[in-house]
DNA sequence: TCGCAAAGGATAATAATTATTAAATGCTTC
DNA sequence: GAAGCATTTAATAATTATTATCCTTTGCGA
């Protein structure tokens, strides 16, 4: 039960700035109480089982409602389309999550990664990719300006 | 000039047993030639100025056996749907790439990402993330049965 | 050259996501 | 607590990304 009350609830959506609906604390303890890491569709199928009315749409809308007050995150910011990488030797990318651009990082620029603790048993690792997640000189140049302009 | 000769094309494409045809060359060389990571639709727009008769499934079809032969790679393995992350905390991923599934490393499980030499001027770094690719203890299992089968 | 498996082209189908719009609901003010 | 207005929801259409189908064409070994 990692039940969250409607009074917390209702806190939490007044720091950001958010409306109190019933849709959106469904799904949002759907989130919280789902392991791993749930896509739209499996939200909407617990989602449904409270509320059998809901529209998958609400549930698109409140996720990147929540996406968007920072009150979740998302696994991958370029996640849209195949993306086909050129280099098949190891190495790392850049990326920013603004426009979504990728930039490749050779492997021998960056320390290898060194694990501090093992890893759960019987997982073999064949490679270490860094993503290193910011914001591109051109993106934070017209940063003030149109926020979602998106150049490759 | 980064173009490739017909014969060196040929030899690539026996080397892993596929068929050598024109489309096949025209994608290959559009590919090589594009910067970044190409979607597949941006390799089409490239490709059609040579042959304006071509598929945009031809494209698909031919990307994804360049991939299956290892000839170049994808970003994302899990490029798919939406994926939320209810953890905002920083922290890694283990990534199987065989089901796609996300387990969450702890950021402090991990060595601080060290680079060796600086990034492109003006990037602005808010965090590194660092995706452990593998294949999972349970996919390793039943390796040899049926290869793509997923469970999330 | 012949024959066939493999590949391409056109297009339908499916999956993921977003847009539209009218009705319902939350929130502020009285 | 009701009124009014902005926001949200549900239903559904539209888009976008990708895959499947089906028939035609082509590459390649015999
Ligand atoms: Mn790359
Ligand atoms: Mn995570
Ligand atoms: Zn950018
Ligand atoms: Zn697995």
């Amino acid at each position: 039960m990692t039940g969250v009350s409607i009074s917390q609830f209702r806190e939490l959506c007044q720091r950001h700035g958010l409306a109190v609906t019933h849709q959106r604390q469904v799904i949002f303890e759907a989130l919280t109480s789902m392991p791993g890491h749930p896509s739209p569709e499996e939200v909407f199928e617990r989602v449904r089982k409270k509320v059998p009315a809901i529209s998958l749409a609400t549930v698109y809308k409140a996720i990147h409602t929540f996406l968007d007050s920072g009150i979740f995150g998302e696994v991958s910011v370029h996640h849209g389309s195949l993306r086909v990488d050129r280099n098949i030797s190891p190495h790392h990318h850049l990326v920013c999550t603004r426009c979504k651009s990728i930039t490749d990082i050779e492997e021998s620029d960056v320390e290898p990664v060194q694990l501090r603790r093992s890893l759960p048993a019987g997982f073999q690792v064949h490679r270490y990719a860094v993503e290193i997640l910011g914001v591109c000189p051109r993106c934070s140049e017209q940063s003030q300006g149109n926020p979602d302009k998106q150049h490759y």
